[in-house]
RNA sequence: GUGGUUGUAGCUCAGCUGGUUAGAGCGCUGGAUUGUGGUUCCAGAGGUCGCCGGUUCGAACCCGGUCUUCCACCCCA
């Protein structure tokens, strides 16, 4: 009985021009991290759940993909256990398994255990997939490819620097013109929510301010009273609302705002120092811009929060992210190594370059051309060109059957191959293959030569 | 995890207040056309109407559950 063809939830498929697409942009990539000096790692698929556990947050720990134990696995269940159906505790024992959920904290553990053969300051790339059993929607799926670059052991800023000139060289290079990388520190929102007096509610207060643009300034206001951040606090937060101007007129008045708070003034000395380097380095094509709303990811980050907006046009939102996290390797054990990094969001890249029709035609490669078959000696005497070709390098194939020629001619026009050899009897009598270009409908009778030729312009 | 939405041929979709053999376009296969594709013409194949149950004389259509799709929230890339 024949079932019915299902993929998971959450997960694609990739056709060949997905894939050639896909892997251009991650080649491009890879390409730029190398010439910044980073270093290629991999990690498994799949951790021990210790590993990854308790590191993402309750809201994590619920989102990762947990392997069932091998063999008889509820053996190890005693009845009273079994019978409480406390879903977490049970989940403990019958799984010491997980899907990896980013490449951020194994490649905490991969330092951490491999602390003896790497070099201070560590830089690594990492592309792989990661997994996490999220409700999927639009741009976001259960299965997806993380593209990370990191650095550990160096607090420099220049670091900070580095990665936007990264960021900027890689869009610049896909031709996506004109993104903007918004960058804040979280010592700033610290800063403010101690100005304020509302210190313990850092995160409330941070994920409201993070939605100004989505739900408006009424909306943020709303839900932090909701959360309990008085009303006079707010007040004195009123700026933020509207703020706007260059990045330096920006400074200066969270330099205002922020007055009182040792760690709030760090926070801008700290965006200070980068912003000035970037201007005097410059940008290729991107724009940088202080956005003290932004406030992704802010459990672990503890110094600048990086995030790339696509360009205007395309309303898609955020095509990568990144942030500095003192002490990545903490929790397992090795102290006092700072790490920061960032991340190129593929899918949404994909869509992006997709959108703006930015994708070189070379991407999609097709054989060139494809030699039809009339026969056994036809084919050999076929195969003999195509190897020829080949060595070339020139992507020829040749129609595998001996079928009707209107039906290897169809072949040929679906795949969209744009040139097709007819040899047959008359042509190996003479040692010659007829070419015929597809689009135009014209054939030249050649030689050999002249056929490597005329396939290689 | 919460709320909503979607599911009919390979694909995109029609299908009336519940009524007999569920349709179209595209695609596919064969032929017109035995060494010439795209265009045209002719013919043909292809459907447990997501799945399970219920209501009814009768269900693609109504009800319940479940899975899936997409959207919003939470969160996030």
């Amino acid at each position: 009985m024949a079932q019915k063809p299902s993929i998971a939830k959450g997960t694609r498929d990739f056709g060949p021009e997905e894939v050639n697409k896909r892997n251009y942009i991650i080649s491009t990539i890879k390409s730029h991290f190398e010439t910044f000096g980073f270093m290629p790692i991999e990690t498994p698929s799949f951790e021990n759940s210790e590993t990854l556990m308790g590191k993402y947050g309750d809201e994590g720990d619920r989102l990762i993909f947990k392997i069932l134990n091998s063999g008889d696995y509820l053996s190890k269940v005693d009845d009273a256990l079994y019978t409480k159906k406390d879903a977490s505790a049970l989940t403990s024992r019958i799984s010491e398994k997980a899907l990896r959920y980013d490449l951020t904290v194994p490649f905490a553990r991969y330092v951490v255990m491999h602390q003896n053969e790497i070099d201070l300051p560590f830089k690594r790339y990492q592309v792989q997939p990661v997994w996490r059993a999220d409700r999927p929607q639009k741009g976001r799926f259960r299965e997806f490819y993380q593209c990370d670059a990191d650095v550990v052991g160096s607090t420099s800023l220049w670091q900070e620097v580095e990665f936007i000139q990264l960021y900027d060289t890689v869009f610049s290079s896909l031709g996506v013109e004109g993104v903007t990388i918004k960058l804040n520190n979280r010592k700033i929102l610290s800063g403010i929510a101690e100005v304020i007096g509302a210190k313990d509610k850092l995160i409330d207060f941070t994920v409201a301010l993070d939605k100004l643009d989505k739900i408006g300034e009424d909306g943020v206001k709303k839900e932090m009273l909701e959360k309990g951040i008085t009303e006079m606090a707010i007040e004195k937060v009123q700026p933020l609302f509207s703020f706007t101007g260059s990045n330096g007129s920006k400074l200066e008045s969270l330099k205002t705002m922020l007055s009182t708070s040792d760690e709030g003034l760090k926070g801008v000395e700290e965006l200070s120092f980068i912003l000035t380097a970037i201007d005097a380095l410059g940008l290729k094509t991107s724009n940088l811009e202080l956005d003290v709303t932004l406030a992704r990811g802010l459990n672990y980050y503890t110094g600048a929060i990086i995030e790339v907006a696509a360009p205007e046009r395309v309303k898609i939102g955020s095509i990568g992210g990144g942030g500095r996290y003192d002490d990545l390797t903490g929790i397992f054990g090795l102290k006092n190594v700072s790490g920061v990094g960032i991340s190129f969001g593929l899918d949404r890249i994909y869509l992006v370059l997709d959108e703006l029709g930015l994708f070189p035609p070379s991407v999609t490669t097709t054989t060139e051309v494809l030699f039809l078959n009339f026969g056994q000696n036809e084919a050999l005497y076929g195969l003999k060109a195509v190897k020829a070709l080949r060595e070339s390098g020139i992507k020829a194939e040749l129609y595998p059957d001996d079928t009707k020629m209107k039906k290897q001619m169809n072949y040929a026009n679906k795949r969209g191959i744009p040139f097709v050899v007819l040899a047959g009897e008359s042509e190996m009598d003479k040692n010659t293959f007829t070419l015929k270009n597809m689009n135009s409908g014209t054939q030249d009778e050649v030689d050999i030569t002249a056929l490597i030729e005329s396939l290689r312009a």
